[in-house]
Order: structure tokens, then sequence, then C-alpha cells
DNA sequence: TGAATTTATATCGTATACGATACAAATATA
DNA sequence: TATATTTGTATCGTATACGATATAAATTCA
């Protein structure tokens, strides 16, 4: 029964460790005026202007009925716009407004100083390397299933 | 402005992963009648029967306005008592009852059905201990921010 | 001991997540 | 080419998360 205990639980510290690193970047993220999903949004767009609902919800590995309403938000805010594409009608398609390039700038900064934040404690380079392709090898595992 | 790369976010794959993990968990989960943080909260509670709102809280690093509602949808099902606790009256405790009990055997199989479905191409124990502990440690530190 | 402070929980408002479903545009196919 | 199927988004309902705020019980302290 001991497998029963959160302790023995390895999908707890999963579940714990995204909202806690959430809770870390909010302070960062309120400044820009950005939720944490609207952050990888803006990521993903500042990568590549111009992409379908679908092709940000699959690099985010979300559903429409999540992206959507919050696409809309972003909207809202003046960050984006939404059009439908011109090739394929039932294509919405995201681009950045001026605001919501501009945001970039400011934004380049928030990965440096959350990691010297947390990681200052000697977390050296391979091993945080090592870390972030272990997690990806789990994600490509649990996105086949 | 490599560093704004989505594939380059520690923070990502954790969030990513949390959802994926949740999703997995789901059909098992869904046998049981339990969504994924109330099956959380069952794990601390046949760990240890009557906790404090407070003390279930802090095992899984949530507030009471997140575990408030969840408590009561888990009392609407007949899985758990809410009770004023005699010796602090603004204390409430939170009891199996008979049915949340019995659900503890039922719950006992999906640790490994998972495990089992996941991780069945060769993943070393040594290796997942490492990455457990690895966790523990980010929570913890974050845990302080 | 009476008022100020702290503690434990709950309530409210907003923003995700996601299964189920709807619906229009595009594609396949008989 | 008319219909069936697929594809891309959106809508709806329910369940988290969580900051801000409220409130009652307990504790502190003037």
């Amino acid at each position: 029964m001991d497998q029963l205990k959160l302790e023995n639980q390895i999908c707890f510290p999963f579940y714990a460790l995204s909202r806690l690193i959430i809770r870390a970047y909010q302070p960062h993220l309120e400044e820009l005026g950005l939720t944490y999903p609207q952050f990888l949004v803006m990521l993903v767009l500042w990568e590549q202007d111009h992409q379908s609902v679908n092709q940000i919800g699959e690099k985010l590995i979300l559903n429409t009925n999540t992206i959507t309403p919050l696409l809309k938000r972003m909207e809202l805010m003046g960050l984006i716009s939404r059009r439908k594409s011109k090739e394929d009608e039932r294509k919405v398609l995201i681009s950045l407004t001026p605001k919501g390039l501009q945001k970039k700038e400011k934004a380049s900064c928030i990965p440096d100083a959350l990691l010297a934040n947390v990681a200052d404690e000697q977390i050296d380079r391979t091993q945080f390397d090592e870390l972030k392709s272990q997690l990806n090898f789990w994600i490509e595992a649990l996105k086949k299933e």
C-alpha cells in the first residue's frame, strides 16, 4: 500500500512544480500584463508570427476549447489580431499587433531573472540540460498515448 | 533572443508534463469517479485520516480557496465528511466515509498500471529516483520563494 | 478584560483546462 | 455533382487555481 503514498507518486512533483513555477513567473509577468498561458502564446508568436489557432495549440499541447477564449482575451487586450485565412476559410490566423511585438524586448530578461532567483544555488549547466532532455522524453512518450 | 524560444524554456516541460500526466491518469480515475486533484486529496487522507483543510492544503501546496470547493464536491459525492474541530472551532476536520475508504483498494493498482503503460520502455529505477529527488529539490527551492 | 491581531476557512471574480458538442468550410467519394 | 466525411474553430458545462476579500474563532497584549 506504500505505492499510494503521496511522496511515492511521480505525478505529484510535476503537478506541484508546474504551479510553483507559474507562481515564480507571476511577478515578472504582471509587469508585462500577461498570465502564464498568455505568455506561452506570446513566446510561440514571437518565434514565428501568423500562425493558426491549431498550430499554436499543438505547440502548447492545448486544445482549441482552451486556446480560443485565451486568444480572444488577448485580442481584447490589443496584443494580437485574429482574421480568417484567405486560402482556407476555416482557419483563423493569429498575428502580433505592434503592441504585442513590442513586449518581446521587455520579456527577454525574464528567463534569466528567474534562473538567477531559483537556480542560483549551483545547478550546473550539464545537469540542467540532462533534466530537460529527460522531461522531453516523457512528454513525447505521453503525447503518443 | 534565443532564450525566448519555447524549446529553451525549462518552465514549459513542467507545465506540459503536468497536464499530460493528468490526462494519462484520467481513464483510470474515471473508473474511480475521481478527478486528479480529488485523487490527490484521497491519497493524503488514505495515508492519514482526519486532517484539517489546511493540513491537506499544505501537503498539496494548494490554498483553501481551491481546496474548500473541491472538498465540498467530495462531500456531496459521499467520499468525505466535514465537521468542525471541537478543540478549535475554526478548524474543519476532513474524514473519510466508508465509501471513501473503500475506494483505496481499487486505487492501489493505478500507479503500477500507469508506469507499465508509459515507462515500460526501460527506465531504470535509479534514474527514476534520481529524477524524483531532483524534482523535490526544485519544489523545496520554489516553496521558499 | 476589552481591543487589536492572528489564524482557519470561506466567498467572489477571473482565467485556465478539457470533454462533449456544434457548425461551417474543405475534401473525398460514390 | 450531391452527399458523406473530415478538418478547423467555437461554444457549453464543469472543475480547478488563485488573488483579493470577508468572517468568525482564538490569541495576544495593552
